[in-house]
DNA sequence: TCGTGTATAATTGTATACAAAGATACAGAA
DNA sequence: TTCTGTATCTTTGTATACAATTATACACGA
């Protein structure tokens, strides 16, 4: 396991992200560094890292008002996903060219725990997997740039997901679907990687954004 | 005019920035927080902020050692002309439906100014003219998740332009197809804008990256 | 020569004090 | 009532002090 002491500015802003993007502080509200200092209980130096880092991601906006929270809108999601529709079919063709049998495990790991929580209708830990597994594919197909391109995109995601793995039929195609691009990425089939994954996302947009 | 005073964090951001995506300081050499306090001339404070922005970015990574830089490698380009050419076609399709007047006039005083440094051999702000333009594009979507995604991307191309717009034949060329992207959005067309940054983008990156 | 232990120095991490800008509340005049 | 000016408070911006971890240099012994 990894015991590596995890600074409190790398702390807070995974907090502070994840209350954000799942919707915990509601869009256009505002909050303070002295209310987060209370809140968390760590200094100003820390939060303000992690807000700077927050800003970057354009999910808040600081003035001389407070912090405003941005979070994702319904555009941005449409938007997110026409792009993931462009990028990751190309990003499993090139995971299933050059991913290791060591991260093809992982992904086939993950894979059984999803069909294991579908299997007992728990939602929270179906949509962890579901993550886990989109992100071992981008980290699969070894560029920093596609990594660093897509997992923020997925991560914006999070809030929406809700409502579709509390589908029972939608997670069960859903398993289905990512089986299909483990199949390809195992048989080293890029071609059909792609054409997995570009169903996969386009049942998960039409899911979501209808 | 924009009046606005800027913090020295990202006046810091900025400098850093530019001097690492420009390859001033090697990848593989280290930076400490204190030799930029030195060189900057401010404390460690704005720089720390700046610091986990460029983190982010996977362009720096911050040891115990000190502030090692990454840069952009030879793979990243690729990566990134590989993304883009996924992304800029439909970005400029969307731009073409949704830009205000205002912005393609913007468009065209950029695209004037281009012809005229590329009339001047001035490669220097061609290239700057170059940039501006597809920044302009990717505003002019109206998009903040096709603004957030693409900037960066187009950022990190910088280094590698330089050969690019030094040479003439090349820059002619460029302008051109600048130009057809721009006919296109003022007439409103966007699948001729999207073919026509195909286009664009499919000969910057044989250009580039060869 | 090579390794090892230790003291020292260098570096980042965090907290806090102070500065500056701006928002807010309120009194008073038109 | 409504506007305006002013004092005060709130909030972010910056610098600095201190803590903790880690790298480095060096002496010493095998």
């Amino acid at each position: 396991m990894n015991h590596k002491t995890v600074s409190l500015a790398d702390q807070v802003f995974e907090r502070l992200e994840n209350d954000i993007l799942l919707g915990k502080y509601p869009r256009g509200s505002y909050l303070t560094e002295h209310a987060l200092v209370e809140d968390l209980g760590v200094s100003r130096t820390p939060i303000r890292e992690s807000l700077r880092r927050l800003e970057q991601e354009h999910i808040i906006e600081v003035s001389s008002r407070g912090i405003l929270v941005l979070g994702v809108t319904l555009d941005d999601l449409a938007d997110i996903y026409a792009m993931r529709l462009q990028l990751e079919p190309m990003v499993v063709a090139r995971a299933a060219a050059v991913a290791t049998d060591e991260e093809i495990a992982e992904l086939r790991e993950t894979l059984e725990l999803q069909q294991y929580y579908v299997g007992r209708h728990d939602s929270d830990r179906i949509k962890f997997m579901d993550s886990k597994f989109h992100e071992l594919l981008y980290r699969a197909s070894h560029s920093t740039v596609f990594y660093d391109t897509l997992l923020p995109l997925h991560k914006k995601v999070q809030k929406f997901r809700k409502a579709s793995v509390e589908n029972e039929s939608r997670a069960d195609r859903s398993f289905a679907e990512h089986r299909a691009i483990l199949s390809a990425i195992e048989a080293r089939d890029a071609d059909a990687a792609y054409a997995a994954m570009q169903a996969h996302v386009e049942n998960a947009k039409m899911h979501i954004v209808k």
